[in-house]
DNA sequence: TAAGCGTGGCC
DNA sequence: TGGCCAAGCTT
């Protein structure tokens, strides 16, 4: 990409999304950015998408208003409160972050990407997000909003998330970046037009500001840009079991998770990962090291990358439920959390 | 470097 | 409806 061509995508871009209108009300555009609300708005929005985000934020300031009360708060309070958010390590790190500011920054985040990267949870991407859009330095973006739109203008039919292919988008955007009136205004309008316009399907050409400038809409190739990530086909087995007394018992099974690996560090029904389907109640209750119940109901769940075998050992009291479908873990600790004896399940959304 | 991490929305 | 995707980062 030249210049010249890439001055005249700037101006596309940037003056589209100066436009009243334009852009999407979210509560992390605000008149004037708030470094620590643009860490914690974009430590939420990693894989995550903006209107999901849009529902959690001004909760999650209103508890933590500062970077100060953030560091001081305790790390289960800050995962409660990202419950339902996924990719729970992310608010550890946040947390951890927040500490670090306080006692390596002297309480003031970072404002250079360098040590914004030093910062845990906080990558390429962040670093940069934060410089350009809260202090409008010249720095570049890529994300996957990003990624789609150059490679699309570009007509590059490379493959989804690639390393290879984030390297050439890294590569487009600084030179972009360098080429922008406005670091912040492009960076912000490149993913808003991502995320609005040049969306993943159906992406809507004829309203997009920098149409005349798309060689894959020249060439009509922009359904197939980018290409699709091959993904491994695996599964695992998780065997859950979950045993709830009746109304005098006080007893729901969970375990906290090792701090490494699936669901870490969170608690949750004891689980137990195999290889096959085997798992009889009798071999589950050994597993676990719990009774073998008198009636369970056994059902499976399909999560994004594994199946989960769950099996319900109940009570009498618990049998009229033992029917009911599970989608996520999630839906599965509101049941325990609409038991009378609870301990806060970390890997649900809050009630 | 490739794989793992949560959950919800989309068609 | 099930696979793909979402304002990525870490190990």
């Amino acid at each position: 990409m030249n210049t010249t061509r890439a001055r005249a995508i700037c101006r596309a871009i940037e003056s589209w999304f100066a436009t009243p209108g334009v852009p999407r009300d979210f509560p992390w555009r605000t008149a004037h950015r708030d470094p620590y609300r643009s860490l914690v708005a974009e430590v939420m929005l990693q894989q995550t998408q903006a209107s999901r985000v849009a529902e959690r934020l001004p909760r999650f300031l209103e508890r933590f208003p500062d970077i100060q009360t953030l560091a001081r708060a305790r790390e289960t309070s800050v995962l409660a409160e990202w419950s339902g958010l996924g990719y729970y390590r992310r608010a550890k790190n946040l947390h951890a972050a927040a500490r670090e500011v306080l006692h390596r920054f002297d309480g003031e985040l970072p404002v250079e990407v360098k040590p914004l990267l030093s910062l845990p949870g906080v990558g390429r991407y962040t670093a940069g997000a934060i410089a350009s859009i809260a202090h409008n330095a010249r720095e570049p973006i890529a994300d996957g909003n990003v990624a789609r739109v150059l490679l699309r203008i570009e007509g590059q039919p490379m493959e989804h998330g690639a390393p290879a292919t984030m390297a050439w988008v890294w590569d487009q955007a600084e030179t972009l970046v360098r080429a922008a009136a406005s670091p912040a205004v492009l960076n912000e309008g490149l993913m808003e037009l991502g995320a609005a316009v040049c969306t993943p399907r159906n992406p809507r050409c004829a309203e997009c500001p920098a149409r005349s400038l798309c060689k894959a809409r020249k060439a009509n190739t922009q359904d197939a840009i980018p290409t699709p990530k091959r993904r491994p086909d695996r599964t695992t087995l998780h065997h859950a079991a979950v045993l709830i007394r009746d109304a005098r018992g006080r007893t729901l099974v969970e375990r906290r998770s090792p701090d490494a690996g699936l669901w870490a560090g969170l608690w949750q029904p004891p689980t137990l990962e195999t290889e096959s389907r085997p798992a009889t109640s009798a071999q589950l209750a050994a597993a676990f090291g719990i009774p073998r119940p008198r009636r369970s109901a056994a059902f499976d769940f399909l999560t994004s990358h594994r199946t989960v075998h769950f099996t319900v050992w109940s009570s009498e009291t618990f049998v009229e439920s033992s029917e009911r479908h599970f989608k996520t873990p999630a839906q599965l600790a509101h049941l325990a959390l609409s038991t009378p004896h609870r301990r806060l399940l970390l890997n649900l959304p809050a009630r």
